[in-house]
RNA sequence: GUCCCGUUCGUCUAGUCAGGUCAGGACACCGGGUUUUCAUCCCGGCAACAGGGGUUCGAAUCCCCUACGGGACGCCA
C-alpha cells in the first residue's frame, strides 16, 4: 500500500515574501499534485521576536497572487492543525520533555555571554564553533537549584559521540555526516517556544509529511532531525533538497544584491505565472524541453529526480524575455488590457496617487510625466542630476545609510518614511532640504516629481530598494562611489550612530 | 578553520542512471533580412563537458585525486 503523499512548505513570517519561499512551495506543489498528494502551508513562526502577522498575510497573499494553492494551511483547516507553529506550543513542549525524561535532551543554563565567549575562543584557535557541553552533567540537585532559583535555561538535544548519521538524499543519493560535526543544538528556547529543530521534526511528524523538499541548506542540519526522530521512535519522511538560487556572483540569493521580494516582480509589472514558469526553468526542465509552461503542464509530468543540482543563477534578463513572450503569445490583446488594469492603471491606484499630483496639474496631459516614474521599472537618472549639489561621496553615504534605515521600517507609511529621513538629516547634521533632491532623483530620476515620502511610500519597499542600490550603482561606476574600505568605515559609523543593521 | 553539497557555452539547461551522433536548445551578445523608426518576427554567427589520473576498443557519461564555487557551523529559519 502506498503512502499518501503529503509535502508542506513552511515559511517563516519574518520579513517580505521571499522567491525562494515560491521556488520551494512550486516545487513541493507539483510533486504533491503529481503524485495525488497533498501540499500543506505551515508557518514557522517560533521566532518570537521576529514574526509579524503582517508578514504572515503578505506571504500568503504573495503565494496566492503566484497562483500557489495549499491544500491545508492557517487559512485552510483540516485534519492535522493548527498549521501555525507558536499555536503548537503546548504539543511542542511536552515532546521535549518527554526527551528529557528519556535522557535525550537535557537543559543548558549557559548564558549568551559565555556561549559568544566560548564561540569567540573557538574560532580564535581554528577549531569548529560548537556547544562545549557545559551543562551535559549537571546533577539532579545542580538542576533543581537553578531552575528553583529562576536561571532562566534552554534544552539542549544530546548527539552521540561516534559513528556517522547516513540517510538517503533523493537527489544526491547516501550522505554521510560524523556525529561528532553535529552541535548539540537547542531545542527549546529559554522563552519556551521551540526551534526551528525540533519543531519542524514534531509537526513534521504529526501532519504526515512523507516528502520534505527543502533547500540545500539544510542538508548540513538533517542529521539533527534524523537523530530526533529516532529519539522519538517516528519514521523520518523522504528528504530531496534542492539547490538554492543565487545571485549573479554565485552566493545564495540575497536582497542586498538583487530584488528578492515575490512583490517587487509584481509591482514592477511582472505576470504570475511568468514567475511560476521561469522559476520552473530553474534547476528543471520539462521532458521535451518546453520552455513555455504552466504549473499545470509542470505537475502533470514532473520528476524531481530531474531537478539539476547545481544552483541557477536567477537572471533578470531571460525573466523579461519570458514575460513578454507571454504578452504577446498566451495573452490575447483584451487579456493584457485586463492585466493591465489589475496592475496598477486603475481607480484605485489613481486614486492613490492623485492627490499628490493635483497640485502639479494644469492639463491631464501633465499627468503621465508627472507619475511616470510610479509606472517605470528602471526611471533614468544621470550622474550630475543625482549628486546636485552634494559631494558624490556624501551622496553615496547618505544613500547607503537610507537603504539600510529603510530596512528597518516596519510600517510603510508615509509619516514612518518622513521620521527616517528627518533622524536622518538631523544624525548627518544636514538640513532636510539639502539632501532631499538626491532622493529625488534616484526615486524618479527628475527633480519635478511627486512628495518624496508620498511617492516612496506608493512605490513599496521592493521598488525603492532597487532604486536606492541602482542609484548607488552608478556612483559606482563612475568612480565615485563607496569603496569596499569606505562601505567598511561607513558600516562602523553607522553602527554606532544608528545602531545594528537588520537584514 | 571544520564538515557537507555541487561543477556542460557569459546565463538557464539537454545529454549522465542503461559509456559509442561534428555535445543539442533557449537567453544574452554579434551580423543579416522583413519593417517609414523602434520593437516583434525570420535567418546566420560566437560560445561549454573545471583540471589530472584511471577503467574501457571507446568517457561529458563509471571510479579516484586536485582545483574552484556554494552551503552549514545562532536561544534565525
Amino acid at each position: 500500500m502506498k503512502q499518501l503523499v503529503r509535502t508542506r512548505i513552511a515559511p517563516s513570517p519574518t520579513g517580505n515574501p521571499h522567491v525562494g519561499t515560491a521556488y520551494m512551495a512550486l516545487f513541493n506543489l507539483a510533486f504533491a499534485r503529481r503524485n495525488k498528494g497533498s501540499m500543506i502551508l505551515r508557518i514557522e513562526d517560533t521566532d518570537r521576536a521576529r514574526s509579524t502577522s503582517e508578514s504572515e498575510s503578505a506571504i500568503l497573499d504573495s503565494l496566492r497572487w503566484l497562483g500557489i494553492e495549499w491544500d491545508e494551511g492557517p487559512d485552510k483547516p483540516g485534519k492535522f492543525g493548527p498549521y501555525r507553529q507558536s499555536e503548537r506550543l503546548e504539543i511542542h513542549q511536552s515532546i521535549v520533555g518527554r526527551l528529557v525524561e528519556q535522557g535525550d535532551a537535557y537543559p543548558c543554563f549557559c548564558t549568551s555571554e559565555r556561549l559568544n565567549q566560548v564561540r569567540k575562543e573557538q574560532i580564535a584557535n581554528k577549531e569548529t564553533p560548537r556547544y562545549d557541553r557545559h551543562c551535559l552533567n549537571l546533577s539532579k540537585e545542580e538542576i533543581e537549584k537553578k531552575m528553583d532559583r529562576g536561571d532562566p535555561y534552554v534544552i539542549r538535544m544530546k548527539v552521540p559521540q561516534e559513528g556517522e548519521c547516513i540517510f538517503t538524499d533523493e537527489l544526491r543519493g547516501e550522505v554521510r555526516i560524523d556525529w561528532k560535526q553535529i552541535d548539540h543544538q537547542v531545542l527549546q528556547k529559554s522563552d519556551g517556544y521551540p526551534t526551528y529543530h525540533l519543531a519542524n521534526v514534531v509537526d513534521d511528524h504529526m501532519m504526515e509529511i512523507s516528502h520534505v523538499i527543502r533547500g540545500e541548506e539544510w542538508i548540513s542540519s538533517t542529521p539533527k532531525h534524523i537523530l530526533l526522530y529516532q529519539q522519538l521512535g517516528w519514521d523520518a519522511p523522504s528528504f530531496a533538497h534542492l539547490p538554492l538560487l543565487r545571485n549573479p556572483d554565485k552566493s545564495k540569493l540575497s536582497k542586498r544584491k538583487n530584488p528578492t521580494g515575490i512583490f517587487y516582480y509584481r509591482d514592477a509589472g511582472y505576470l504570475p505565472e511568468v514567475m511560476l514558469n521561469y522559476l520552473g526553468m530553474m534547476g528543471y526542465t520539462l521532458p521535451d524541453q518546453r520552455e513555455i509552461f504552466s504549473l499545470d503542464e509542470l505537475s502533470e509530468s514532473f520528476d524531481i529526480k530531474r531537478m539539476s543540482l547545481g544552483g541557477p543563477i536567477f537572471d533578470l534578463a531571460k525573466l523579461k524575455w519570458l514575460n513578454g513572450r507571454y504578452l504577446r503569445e498566451k495573452l490575447s490583446e483584451d487579456d493584457v488590457v485586463e492585466r493591465l488594469i489589475q496592475w496598477k492603471l486603475n481607480t484605485t491606484k489613481f486614486k492613490n496617487i492623485l492627490p499628490h499630483a493635483l497640485q502639479r496639474l494644469e492639463n491631464f496631459s501633465d499627468f503621465i510625466p508627472l507619475t511616470e516614474f510610479l509606472f517605470n521599472e528602471h526611471p533614468e537618472i544621470t550622474l550630475e542630476n543625482l549628486i546636485g549639489k552634494l559631494d558624490p561621496g556624501q551622496a553615496a553615504k547618505l544613500l547607503k545609510i537610507c537603504e539600510w534605515e529603510l530596512e528597518k521600517v516596519k510600517n510603510w507609511h508615509r509619516d514612518e518614511i518622513f521620521c527616517l529621513f528627518q533622524d536622518l538629516a538631523k544624525t548627518e547634521e544636514k538640513k532636510l532640504k539639502e539632501i532631499l533632491p538626491l532622493f529625488f532623483q534616484a526615486m524618479s530620476g527628475k527633480s519635478i516629481s511627486l512628495p518624496l515620502f508620498d511617492a516612496m511610500s506608493i512605490l513599496g519597499p521592493d521598488l525603492v530598494r532597487v532604486r536606492l542600490r541602482k542609484a548607488l550603482g552608478l556612483l559606482n561606476s563612475e568612480g565615485v562611489g563607496l569603496s569596499k574600505k569606505g562601505l567598511k568605515v561607513l558600516e562602523k559609523e553607522y553602527q554606532q550612530k544608528y545602531g545594528n543593521r537588520i537584514d
